[in-house]
DNA sequence: GTCTATACAACGATAGAC
DNA sequence: GTCTATCGTTGTATAGAC
């Protein structure tokens, strides 16, 4: 591997260990085995290496996911199986834990590779939904809540330094979700109710 | 106020702008207006003083959370009531920020709250679903998946930088529910024969 | 209790030799 | 391309006077 890579490999660990705030150039360095002359000569600062980590973890991310889109079965097995993929769940998601570094959300090269990578993610999500249920009209925000879930997964998990925290958040997705792919209306009427209700 | 209470007021801002990591003793001092020599006076050092503003932002979550779960209505209205409930949505979640914090995870005294926090609000949840759906064996899990809708909810906004995502999230989320709610046997029976499925 | 002074490492980058 | 030296700033305190 060589020097360039060897940076952007180490950028990314250490960002998805200790988000951007919390990674120093000498860190990424260190970890990378290259010399601080060697860092300034590939990328002209922290930010421009960062950008380099994030892109390349995002496309990671999309490539995992169109695995799991474009498999086998219905179009509510291959949501499933997207849900039922492995992740590091400890470690959180490698995407999603940018959005709470000031930095990233302050600088707009470094963020945008975040927000495209949920809007993706969610848009393609919403397709198989529509698919599953023969229900357009509350795909979008089907799909917002179950990428929530997978994002909102980690952060409890985290908190209970547990991965089974993870699990069961996707387990209660899946099962509402099999309700809804069942019965739209269903979920429709009551949820219209609920609104009207206050 | 006095010093004390400013310190803290103005840690737990800081905090939740720009997390544990990416927070200074100096700049908690300039926020407040309190010297150096005082805020050392009142705290041992930083990792104090971010307790006890955790310690104070966990349990003001808490007070908003059990006014709507005491609220009028049946069990499913003061769910709904809770999810509701006004937000500072761009700024993400006080509490659940920190688990993307490094140092916080690393300290268990810092992360304790955190993690009581969601066992606290995840175990409150599943009462109340429990009470709305008649349905004891599933409450756990759909409780936890909620809660991660309003986590995750507050990622995905974030990196849209766009409130009305985490408003999407939640319609979705209780959407599904009111179908789960409606019959809670037809989303068990759809679960337990998607996870037959592969 | 609060202030100023001091300390010493780490941060993020630049300069210039090789 | 890579190395070492250097730079000015900030981080996180401690010391001691008032």
């Amino acid at each position: 591997m060589d020097t360039r890579e060897r940076l952007i490999e180490s950028a990314r660990e250490l960002l998805w260990e200790r988000g951007y705030v919390g990674t120093s150039p000498k860190a990424i360095q260190a970890r990378s085995g290259v010399g601080q002359g060697s860092m300034y000569h590939h990328f002209a600062g922290k930010s421009d290496l960062a950008l380099a980590a994030i892109d390349r973890s995002a496309e990671e991310l999309r490539a995992r996911a169109d695995a799991a889109f474009a498999g086998p079965g219905t179009a509510m097995d291959r949501i499933t199986a997207y849900f039922r993929l492995e992740r590091e769940v400890l470690k959180g998601c490698p995407i999603g834990g940018l959005t709470q570094d000031p930095d990233v959300m302050a600088d707009p090269r470094l963020r945008r590779p975040v927000e495209e990578t949920f809007t993706w993610l969610t848009d393609r999500l919403a397709e198989l939904l529509a698919e599953a249920s023969n229900d357009r009209v509350n795909a979008r925000a089907t799909a917002t809540a179950l990428v929530a879930v997978l994002q909102g997964g980690y952060v409890l998990a985290r908190a209970a330094g547990s991965v089974d925290v993870h699990t069961r958040a996707i387990d209660g997705a899946l099962g509402l979700l099999a309700g809804y792919v069942a019965s739209p209306q269903l979920c429709r009427e009551g949820h219209l109710s609920g609104i009207r209700r206050p």
